[in-house]
DNA sequence: CGAAACGTTGATAAGTTTCAACCATCGTGG
DNA sequence: CCACGATGGTTGAAACTTATCAACGTTTCG
């Protein structure tokens, strides 16, 4: 089985797209495929830890994670950092430059990375051409907004415990949905820091709070990976049951 | 000057629609116009405190605010709820409802307020007609998502203080933008449960952050309404420095 | 007038952050 | 080969922020 990881490279022809053909992602038409070619620009590879838009940057691009892991953050003028959702491969990403100008938000891998850039302005094209594809690339930018609204709820309403399990859980079930999950375990890239800017905890209550899920029995981190040990209990821990999973677009 | 509040009513056609008159908004193509009167289904007027879609609730409509305000919310099981973000005059919201089925979030009307309902399964069809609105609606999606972002921050890494001193600000802003503030001051519906839910805050604790950037001067709240004493200050307390407004789409 | 909703305040309890160490692992260069 | 620095993880104690509890005040409205 393939796991698309770090090496991965994104191959310059949508047709021969593996991540395209996983069951997680909607079927598109010959045309819309060509279509999406057509807004292509290139393909990249960017190692781990490149910040790959900066906050406030003038004309990022837009671009679809073939492979690997990255994260969208904001900072405050004092360097706390907040990170809003981490970027997993199909998700697509600089939509809000696109429209406001500026960046409003900074984009880190994670992971080495393969990444699926679009041109400049090619969106509006695309939506004339396909419709469709307009109206799945909403879709997809709703469903990033989902997200952070997940995240927010877990921000402000639930107590260390919690946020840590509905993390834990929640970056699960994304892997598994497009098929990066094997035998209860996913690659897992995070540092405690990730953990605690994105969960807006402190980094030793982080690791206080991660050691006591351990303990629990729910999980364990060994080799970069994440296991997850008793994913009932966590999801009872967290308070946190899921909507059943659509097939997702992809561009 | 007209405000747009609570007894406004949202003209059958959108020919007459005031709000799109005002300068915050992008002007559209007679056809574009068009396209959306087509896909309106009706305008609606609505009581305060209802409850216009429940979370979880199957085929919510997409519609936008014409005037009021509202706000978008979930819930965890044991009844812990979180603002997730506050809907004033010309935003547009159910899109998520529209692609996942079911609600992901609650809205909740503040004030009275009148609404622009579009008819179930009418966006495919306004892509189809006008891709340009398509690409607005996917701004407009795009949009909210920002502010979601900037809640996250919020909520995830300032202080008590910074957070109150921040949605003050914030909502003054967006009130601004859109002609509603007066002399300093905008009409100011929320209760401090409200806050508290918006903020991840305590109703205590909110009640005694915001007494205290009342002592300080920043800001009052009378009859309704919310006065800031000094911008300058709050938005230095709140660490939060805007970017350049920008005309937004109208659906 | 009384009830209900919202706001205010002080005291106490709990959760989280901060500070200050120390340990383990890993890649690099002498 | 080992020493070294750098990065990430672990732990305990003290300080601080925020939550909880309990009460009371104010306004509104039937």
């Amino acid at each position: 089985m393939t796991t698309l990881q770090a090496k991965v490279e994104c191959p310059p022809n949508c047709k021969a797209c593996e991540l395209r053909d996983r069951p997680a992602f909607v079927r598109v038409s010959d045309a819309a495929l060509e279509a999406i070619q057509h807004a292509r620009s290139h393909a990249l590879q960017v190692p781990a830890g490149s910040t790959l838009i900066y906050e406030g940057q003038r004309n990022a691009q837009l671009f679809t994670v073939y492979s690997g892991w990255a994260f969208r953050y904001k900072t405050l003028p004092d360097g706390r950092r907040q990170i809003l959702n981490f970027l997993l491969p199909g998700d697509l990403t600089g939509l809000q430059q696109v429209f406001g100008g500026d960046a409003a938000c900074g984009v880190e891998l994670l992971t080495d990375c393969a990444l699926c850039v679009f041109k400049d302005n090619s969106l509006m094209q695309l939506y004339s051409v396909q419709p469709r594809l307009g109206y799945d690339v909403t879709w997809l930018a709703a469903r990033e907004g989902q997200h952070v609204d997940d995240n927010l709820l877990t921000a402000g309403q639930r107590n260390a415990l919690e946020r840590v399990a509905m993390l834990l859980l929640h970056l699960y079930r994304r892997m598994d949905r497009i098929g990066q999950a094997e035998s209860g375990s996913i690659v897992f890239p995070l540092t405690q820091q990730h953990i605690a800017d994105s969960l807006g905890l402190s980094l030793v209550h982080t690791n206080k709070t991660l050691r006591r899920l351990a303990q629990m029995g729910l999980h364990k981190v060994q080799a970069g990976r994440l296991h997850l040990l008793n994913p009932r209990a966590l999801s009872s821990v967290a308070e946190y049951y899921d909507t059943p999973p659509r097939l997702l677009p992809l561009l």
